[in-house]
DNA sequence: ATTATCTATAGATCTATAGATAATGC
DNA sequence: ATTATCTATAGATCTATAGATAATGC
């Protein structure tokens, strides 16, 4: 065949391959050889479009990661509700591939999220919280973000409980809690992010005043 | 050989040495041949303890979570601080072994966390801590230790700055707000937990009241 | 009889490179 | 001349099973 008419492969239609038989098949079943089968090309013309199969990895994260809706600014006085939209918005964007998770844990596309991050910083700066803080949330937020995503990611598909296999016997006291409990896996995401952000503003300044007086 | 006089193998001196083998070499350098290797036995025979590759990565989750210190409990009016001090340690156990930090996420040892987790709704009862919160609170407690732990542990040890190749240019905001920080990674992390657990307390009722009334 | 090793090996991959080939576009 | 494919293949793995062997402990 050698070179045809049209080129067969492009960057885009190959991440997006990648991305198919991450979802379908699972991260394991993801080989050059079984992406140029998908393609109906052979694996080595991948060579011609990647240096090699971690590019296509991080690319398959950007991609993943470039997902996420970033919610209209609201009013400045609001910006704790922007922060959670975001981070459902996120959450959504990993869960939608969630085979993918360890490859966006390997290749955070940085440059992505720095650029979200000033965009953050911005807003911060306009509704007025103090300028010390802002690393302390996004930080924070991306602990969060990551940190619920990912592993709600790698829950096995069966075990759809926020603590599974919990035992009224042989742990009463959690057995109780979960009773006790009215929130689903996504609410309680919301709410741990409300409750971190109104925690900062409220006692952090706080807590610093006692350390450095 | 056959048979030895003292056997070669025991579970654990082979997780330890699997331990050992990612530590040093990195999870990619962890195979069956390897680990054999280095506990100068032939592969094949390690199947005589484990029944596969899977069960060894699984008991190596196991063997780093339960390194994690659990602290003495203090007064039940400091119960936040105990929580404080107990992701602190988690994030200590999982960074002793960064290079290991996808297999726990693939192996999560639910059994140690359940039984850690009733540990502290316990104490979380005798601290006078509202029931309906203590899924929120211990949920949130997984979701924050385990998004820092696991993403510092995989950031390239090239890269320790908070948020890394922050162009002043391109993102001045964002470099505004790290000039303004004051906290190391650790100390962050130990804030994030204090803000957390401070904002449910004194705001989750209140939302929730706002929810249903 | 059971236990804990071994040898041998099936069988299935993978990643990446070298070098050929033919279409394209200057 | 450059671009985008191909064929062929080096070379390095790996996981897991079958079946032999000899030490152990009842």
């Amino acid at each position: 065949m050698a070179r045809p008419r049209q080129p067969l492969i492009s960057r885009d239609t190959a991440v997006a391959a990648a991305i198919q038989i991450i979802d379908e098949e699972g991260l394991e079943a993801f080989s050059l050889p079984r992406l140029a089968r998908r393609l109906n090309v052979r694996a080595p013309s991948l060579y011609h479009h990647f240096t090699d199969k971690s590019e296509i990895l991080s690319a398959v994260a950007r991609t993943i990661v470039a997902e996420t809706v970033v919610p209209r600014k609201p009013d400045p006085s609001e910006w704790p509700e922007w922060f959670v939209q975001l981070g459902l918005n996120f959450r959504q964007a990993v869960l939608r591939h969630r085979n993918a998770a360890p490859v966006l844990l390997q290749f955070l596309p940085r440059e992505v999220l720095t650029q979200l991050y000033d965009n953050a910083a911005v807003f911060l700066e306009q509704s007025g919280v103090p300028a010390h803080l802002h690393v302390q949330i996004l930080d924070g937020m991306e602990t969060l973000a990551l940190g619920a995503s990912i592993t709600e990611a790698m829950r096995p598909a069966t075990r759809k409980a926020i603590f599974p296999n919990v035992d009224p016997e042989r742990q009463p006291a959690l057995a109780r809690a979960l009773a006790a409990n009215e929130l689903t896996a996504k609410k309680l995401f919301e709410e741990t992010i409300r409750s971190f952000l109104h925690g900062v503003m409220h006692f952090a300044d706080q807590r610093a005043a006692d350390t450095h007086g």
